[in-house]
DNA sequence: GTAATAATCACCTGAAAGGGTGATTTTAAG
DNA sequence: CTTAAAATCACCCTTTCAGGTGATTATTAC
């Protein structure tokens, strides 16, 4: 009997996986919660065998909760959930230490062998989310570099579309540095020009 | 007796709002679809009151489909269903012809009461829909402009970090031409450099 | 304390971008 | 058929960017 939890601030979502799985033998419906607060609240006197965790939620998001269930109770399988199929989440929830990811657009024996497998100390990736993950992994070794403070603040600037010289007015400092950072950026990103950056930036969620 | 259809390529959203409708008594469950072709074809021979209508699905998408359906059968209420709260979505559904738009993680009672709206020939808005709305309207006057098809295509390619000679050499055009094209998504977009050009765009979605 | 990193500043050069203006030619829509 | 929009091409000029090289001064980590 496989006890299965569920965090997802959609309560469509709870319902519909809670109606695909009342009706299998090995699986118990151990819970519910809409947000990271009521999930831990939950485990303090409860517990269950595998979390099926939204990676989207208001307040701490799934990557966060992910990794303080694991510190908390690394006996407990992770499973990710999201409608999007985007490849940093999907490895900052393995690197946090979840067993697995599954788009809600799976079909039920999907989201049955997901269970199963994670359950069984195994790594699932729906289809599409293990596309999606070496897409990622190909598209950019991207990797978001990482970034010094001022090299992140005068980024944004670059991006709201000031000059070096305006940028270097604005927070004081030489047009030469700031085209040193700038420069810096480019080498970071393994770009060749502003557009670049900046296309890579949003991607990364950095702006 | 309020005939309710579903199109979303979630299964599990389809499962969650079937199970919250089933013991409604005003409420029949018409059919469901997991994309747009198989909603049309649906509505060849079926018909619905509400069609409840995900705005994100493999090809055609939401906004796309509600403007057929409401060309097609303009008797049908359509009301928009996302997980996102993206006022530029909104505004497109609301344009094409939806009465309403609920976000995914309403309670059932705002679900009820989005239907039963729509069905009378309301509009209903969710709450957080509304202040993604109003919030967009604010934030920017943006109103993703109209790019032509080869403005959009030199969009891409500047967001890949080619320059305009480079363009040109692509798609076999003077520089000269590909500069004007730039020049234009400067003015159409309302900035004045490349960073603050890529920026807007990745925030419309556009990349 | 010392090594590594971040942050700062400087200059040279050529390429690219941005502002302005104007024009011809398709193509689509009425 | 006519009008509007899109797409095409051209050249002026100034600013900004990008590549390369090198250097000094904090700050932080070990």
């Amino acid at each position: 009997m496989i006890r299965v939890f569920i965090v997802d601030d959609h309560p469509v979502v709870i319902e519909g996986i809670h109606s695909l799985l009342q009706n299998e033998k090995d699986i118990e419906w151990a819970g519910q919660a809409m947000n990271a607060a009521s999930c831990l609240g939950f485990f303090v006197n409860h517990t269950a065998d595998v979390v099926l965790m939204d990676i989207s939620m208001p307040g701490m998001d799934g990557v966060e909760l992910c990794a303080v269930m694991q510190e908390k109770y690394p006996g407990i399988f992770i499973l990710g959930l999201s409608t999007f199929n985007q490849g940093l989440y999907i490895k900052k929830m393995m690197e946090n230490g979840a067993s697995g990811y599954i788009l809600k657009n799976s079909s039920k024996e999907e989201l049955l062998k997901a269970i199963h497998t994670v359950h069984d100390g195994g790594i699932f990736f729906s289809g599409e989310a293990g596309e999606a993950l070496i897409a990622y992994q190909k598209s950019s070794k991207a990797e978001l570099p990482e970034l010094s403070p001022r090299e992140k603040e005068i980024l944004l600037l670059i991006a709201e579309g000031y000059t070096n010289p305006q940028i270097a007015e604005k927070i004081f400092l030489s047009p030469f540095t700031v085209d040193s950072h700038r420069k810096n950026l480019l080498a970071k990103f393994g770009v060749k020009n502003t557009a670049a950056l900046i296309k890579m930036a949003a991607q990364l969620q950095l702006l």
